[in-house]
DNA sequence: AGAAAAAATTACCCTATGGTAAAAAAACTA
DNA sequence: TAGTTTTTTTACCATAGGGTAATTTTTTCT
């Protein structure tokens, strides 16, 4: 709990008022590696503050296949936002890929954090305003950017992650099979 | 100006004070088709709300290729956001695809709304939780989808904006190239 | 309307990436 | 540590979509 309120003090003045509210909402956990936090199709109530090691979110579309939207390491917010958004079942999959420590929260309580402290309003704004930016950033990448390209991309922009991924992890955040990664690795290995 | 204070007011009870100073920052622009708003490379001061017509903004990639990050029609905003929030030269071009009616903001002096009229902050922050969304889906459909299936979504999703559009531009939202979706679209009449 | 420019279509061939399956390597687990 | 499971690699072939360029159609301009 220490991080997130940490990280939150990073760009707000947070009042003891506001912390302790966060505290009486707030569960601890830490959750053994391969732990589904929300499953597709089922009801989701919940949002994950990261403390440490990594989760991912995806989907399995109509053939089996996994997709996978958001990789979290600390200090990152994972949830199914597009369920929670828009009152439908997950359309995402949420688990560990290592050992992790999270802060769990009600999504609903957590957004009531907005009604008692208006302070926290300004401080998501400016969060969603880089996060779009973000993923504007990756909506372009896919779009003009080969396979190879988004590989290196997202091993410089993302070093930290790629400790606790297996590759097809990767492949299925790139867009490509895992065959696909295998073969572009191994090019870079010649070089 | 009328569209963006009717826009406001089906979600917030709008001051006459901060209609005013939405006036008071605010140009209404008719604009000829081709009309570059932003360029790339270039300062971007700028954001524009449209009340009528069509924009589009794009990229072009070293190989001269464009990539069209979005379309705004009637009541979307559009900028290059990315060089608002990171500071930098415009990595998109802002074009008109029909004759349109913009709203034009500086946008530093729109973002001093927030300053002022406090209830924007809340207002903007469920505008980008919803925008997050949408893109969090879009980022899955280019993950999972065909061609075919995404030029259909498209369709179904923008009705309104085929009739502004070319099919290039199309094209270029969906991640391919003119001549695929020209196949696409002789296959979909065979059926 | 007629000329010019832009866009769409078509054809031909090409390439990046996918699919399947088997083998090898790595990571768990008891 | 041996056995089991999971992941990665490799090989071979398949395919969706790309590149170029010519042709036709549509749009724009005067």
């Amino acid at each position: 709990m220490e991080d997130l309120i940490n990280k939150i003090k990073t760009s707000l003045h947070l009042s003891s008022e506001a912390e302790e509210f966060l505290y009486s909402i707030s569960k601890e956990k830490t959750l053994p590696k391969g732990e589904v936090l929300i499953r597709q199709g089922q009801i989701v109530k919940k949002t994950f503050f990261v403390t440490s090691g990594c989760l991912r979110s995806y989907c399995v579309d109509k053939n089996g296949k996994e997709h996978t939207l958001l990789f979290a390491i600390k200090d990152w917010w994972i949830s199914d936002y597009i369920a929670i958004h828009t009152d439908e079942l997950a359309s995402l999959t949420i688990e560990c890929l290592t050992e992790s420590k999270v802060i769990e929260f009600n999504a609903k309580e957590l957004d009531g954090i907005y009604a008692r402290f208006p302070e926290f309003e300004s401080y998501q704004r400016h969060n969603l305003e880089r996060h779009v930016v973000s993923l504007y950033k990756r909506i372009l990448n896919q779009l003009q950017l080969s396979a190879v390209e988004r590989y290196d991309l997202f091993l410089n922009q993302y070093p930290d992650i790629e400790q606790y991924t297996r590759n097809f992890h990767i492949a299925s955040y790139l867009g490509i099979t895992q065959q696909s990664l295998s073969r572009i690795r191994v090019e870079k290995v010649k070089k």
